[in-house]
DNA sequence: TCCTGTGAAACGGTTCACAGCC
DNA sequence: GGCTGTGAACCGTTTCACAGGA
């Protein structure tokens, strides 16, 4: 029960877990802190140091063990339990994350699809059928929704995630272009594509200019 | 020019930019760095030190100019001039972002749209023909592209990057979940909706147990 | 007075270097 | 000898607090 855990830590895991579950796969028993770091585009230094918040996982001398770090790992990341998540906006973007592979792999259960799009409410997307964006309070509460994912305009975004959270939703992952407020409980993560490419531009000019 | 901005300043900006996109649409004047906090989630404090890299835009006293900085972030973030897209893997990802509004709305031209399934190839998207992965350079090359998004499988993605890399491509954005290996030159921005999704079962892990 | 711009202090995260165990 | 786990040093970022111009 470390103070904090950082943001960037929890994101380097991933890519350790990624890193492991390749490794597995191609017959790797034992990692070094340098396999990993080397795989996840860091320092062995801060695959140890990232590690050393949640135990001893590792034998001196000797490594860690694939296997069983990958368990732990997945562990510590939330991903023995499954998810129940509920995916608001039937858009292109909301279609992609339903139809992506790893999301069902990886313990997210989309069980409710709603969109306010009349036209798109009683379609059939695989096993669910979508729900209008009017029924969220009741869809999350029934349900029992952990994870809201909204896919929907900026102007939208706000309400629906207030009242996804007053429903009992835990966490958010939101797709819309504003900082939504919500209860210091509730963690939000943010996906904002545009920001991605226009930190892509800044840094693709600084690279012209700098160098 | 400033020793070195950090990444966590720029993508700042993007939000900054985006609330006095809003801010001017709804009539705003002059903006205080206040105003600029609120809605992109920080402390005035870090609104004022994150503009100072850059220059002085206000005046004591009274503000921003609203349309002034809104100009002034755009050109920073490097959304004056138009780039060059060109967009690898036609799947449900590609898909949904090469119908993203903002996309073309905010510089980015998608001038081309490259697949490996046969089946794609050949089919037309909006302006844009699908063609084989097998070109990658050559489109690169012929059409000056400066950005290439990688929307493909994780074991396609770093022989991909090589290509364009060395095609030209001045940026990538990859959408695939491995850590890339590139010139430090190029700037690569990741879109990890995995990577995000274990930090938020994470998150909401964390906060039943630390609260 | 109001609000910006900015050095200086405080904070947090990364890197270093080595003690300790295999 | 090899590699982990970790306190300590280092470094960059955020916050503070105030000087200075409208």
């Amino acid at each position: 029960m470390p103070p904090r855990i950082s943001d960037s830590t929890i994101r380097r895991l991933s890519h350790y877990l990624r890193a492991l579950e390749t490794m597995v796969r191609e017959g790797a028993e034992t990692v070094s802190s340098e396999d990993l770091a080397e795989r996840g585009g860091t320092s062995a230094a801060q695959v140890r140091k990232d590690l050393s918040h949640f135990g001893s996982f590792g034998k001196r001398g000797l490594g860690y063990q694939a296997v069983e770090l990958e368990a732990s790992l997945r562990r510590i990341l939330g991903l023995d339990a499954r998810w129940r998540v509920a995916l608001v906006g039937a858009g292109r973007i909301g279609s992609a994350l339903f139809e992506y592979p790893n999301f069902q792999a990886r313990g997210y259960d989309c069980v409710a699809v709603l969109d306010t799009d009349s036209d798109k409410v009683g379609r059939r997307w695989g096993d669910v059928i979508i729900r209008s964006a009017d029924e969220l309070e009741h869809v999350v509460a029934e349900e029992h929704i952990d994870l809201v994912i909204l896919a929907v305009p900026p102007e939208a975004a706000q309400d629906l995630a207030d009242r996804a959270v007053a429903a009992g939703a835990r966490g958010l992952m939101n797709f819309a272009s504003v900082q939504l407020r919500v209860p210091r409980e509730v963690p939000v993560t943010d996906v904002n594509l545009v920001m991605e490419l226009e930190a892509l531009s800044f840094a693709i000019t600084q690279a012209g200019t700098g160098a």
